[in-house]
DNA sequence: GTGAAAGCGCTAACAA
DNA sequence: TTGTTAGCGCTTTCAC
């Protein structure tokens, strides 16, 4: 397989490699006459030219790809906002370089580099935390990013995510029509806005609804794992909190909490009801089955994309934050049916 | 932020930049004089130099990088493979590109020739067809490629797979130890190796068992999903096959064949077994339990980045398919508890 | 053991 | 409107 180049072109088509060029760039296109350009392009054709993106890169320092960092794609969550970016990328004639970091500082700062090396021309972040080094730098460097899923403290760099509050209180309002009086919450890591923003949001709407709120109400997880809402769940329960309702940071806590509550002999939801956040794919075929906060998954990816095309496209403006609307999923929630753990 | 160039490195170093080339890099570091050679590094060291990897693979049509072809990352089924090619990658220093197809041809071609452009070293695909155009041109270019989880009927192309035929025929022995007579397959798509395989083993496994096995007891479904699962049962419970086990595919054709039986009011595993295949991850969680083949998701991965690196190591070496071993995962499995449909 | 020179393929001043 | 020139940053012959 050999590639035509850019100069082969031009010699067959009888003009300097500039000229052709020219012809085969949209934006340079105008520059030349339009019957020699019909020529270049048909001769490009015929070659099955293709610019070779490489040399483009090093000449232009641009790449048309942007850089999409994700913690975990086993994590549920993640694939369907890739998707969302990549739709919304692809027609763009850009391309998204996926790097996993595993949650850890020093990949996600390894893979930074390297895809800065390669030009990329922005970044997608999933994997922002309220205080986060590398994005302050990139913020300094105006770097164009825009965050999904989790917003960040430092710098006002643009975000795209759900309403954690609203929904942490449309799931609080559930339980509470469902006759619940005492709640708790599995909260999340409090250096993610996720963590500390559907906390603050829980301490409010038990305050709204006029419900005891003291502090020891919220177990604070470690990480947004089954593993940690099992935990949490268990540390809970071997309190002397009563409660009948459980409001999880997210889904993965969300099921911690099933699993803990399972292992003690208690049901879901005839003696607790566990409510879960973000609705991720398969949640829906769990058992006992799920009430959680569906999130738009793609859509936050494709809307994040268009702010970062956006972006490129016109780098003086700068977009503000989104916050997504999320709706309650009710999957066979009941009230307390075991007054006994009321008090 | 500027990135020191290898002429800056050099001019501070007093020496040529071919000379600092050679210093900077591990194959022909012995052939400079070690002093200049630690004094050049010295100064990289200083100024932070890496070197432009776009520069590098211009000249060298090289990229440390390899293309990863995905149909889709929202299947759980992916994302642990991708794990396990980017686990073995990244310490060799070479890094993968992923990308997601949406087991659409076009996608796939325009990826491939994209990445060919970046001079990605060689691919790991995880979307074979048995009979697949774009795999036989990129063999015919002996441009080196490993395949995932499935193999491909064309060329020899390596192939880290799960040990299909032997997953099939645990899945049926487990049915038939629970006292299953009548035992039909959801196969999946037929041009795809797994698909294909799976079926075959079916009827085999039936045969050696010594049970029933026409044709009609087998379900071509048209895709890998769980609608396709879903309709493929309709139409054999519609049918007057009798049968109380089923051996799908995959676990999203049994995800399928449980929600029809639940349609008609018919229970697993009381009145149906299911086995699934892939013990895909979430799987674990759903209800009724569902029993499968657990395969090597991580495993399949890493294995096919070591093969893969191997043929790049050297390149006359072509490395034989691999199937990697599976087991039984027993859920929640019975016998057939309601003689009513066994004839 | 080191330097000089060339060039990967492209685009962006500048000239004509 | 087109051509000339230069160079992005690197590696690799070839010569010394």
């Amino acid at each position: 397989m050999h590639r035509a180049t850019l100069r082969e072109v031009a010699e067959r088509a009888g003009v300097h490699p500039a000229t052709a060029s020219r012809a085969l760039n949209a934006a340079t296109e105008s520059m030349v006459n339009a019957t020699t350009a019909a020529r270049i392009q048909k001769v490009a054709k015929e070659l099955g030219y293709s610019p070779n993106p490489i040399a483009r890169s090093l000449k232009t320092s641009r790449s048309t790809s942007i850089g999409l960092v994700i913690p975990d794609l086993t994590n549920p969550l993640f694939p369907p906002i890739v998707r969302g970016v990549e739709d919304v990328l692809r027609p763009a004639g850009y391309n998204a370089w996926i790097v996993n970091t595993d949650s850890q500082n020093d990949i996600e700062a390894d893979a930074v580099v390297s895809l800065r090396q390669r030009n990329v021309e922005g970044f997608v972040f999933a994997t922002a935390l309220l205080d986060h080094a590398l994005l302050k730098d990139l913020a300094e460097s105006s770097v164009p990013v825009v965050l999904v899923n989790r917003s960040t403290g430092i710098a006002d760099i643009p975000a795209v995510t759900p309403d954690d509050a609203a929904g942490i209180q449309m799931a609080v309002q559930h339980l509470v029509d469902l006759g619940h009086r005492e709640i708790v919450h599995l909260a999340g890591p409090q250096d993610t806005s996720t963590g500390a923003t559907r906390r603050k949001a829980f301490r409010q709407a038990l305050e709204d609804q006029g419900l005891t709120h003291d502090a020891d109400r919220i177990h604070l997880c470690e990480t947004w794992s089954e593993e940690a809402g099992a935990r949490g769940m268990g540390i809970m329960l071997d309190s002397d909190i009563p409660f009948t309702g459980v409001v999880a940071g997210n889904d993965q806590l969300a099921l911690g909490a099933f699993e803990a509550l399972t292992e003690r002999g208690l049901t879901c939801p005839a003696d607790v009801s566990v409510v879960g956040f973000n609705d991720i794919p398969f949640i829906d075929k769990v058992s006992p089955p799920m009430t959680t906060i569906r999130i738009p998954h793609v859509e936050i990816g494709a809307e994040a994309a268009r702010m970062l095309l956006e972006q490129l496209d016109d780098p003086t403006r700068h977009p503000r934050s989104v916050l997504l609307p999320v709706t309650l999923v009710v999957r066979g929630s009941t009230g307390p049916a075991n007054p006994a753990r009321t008090a």
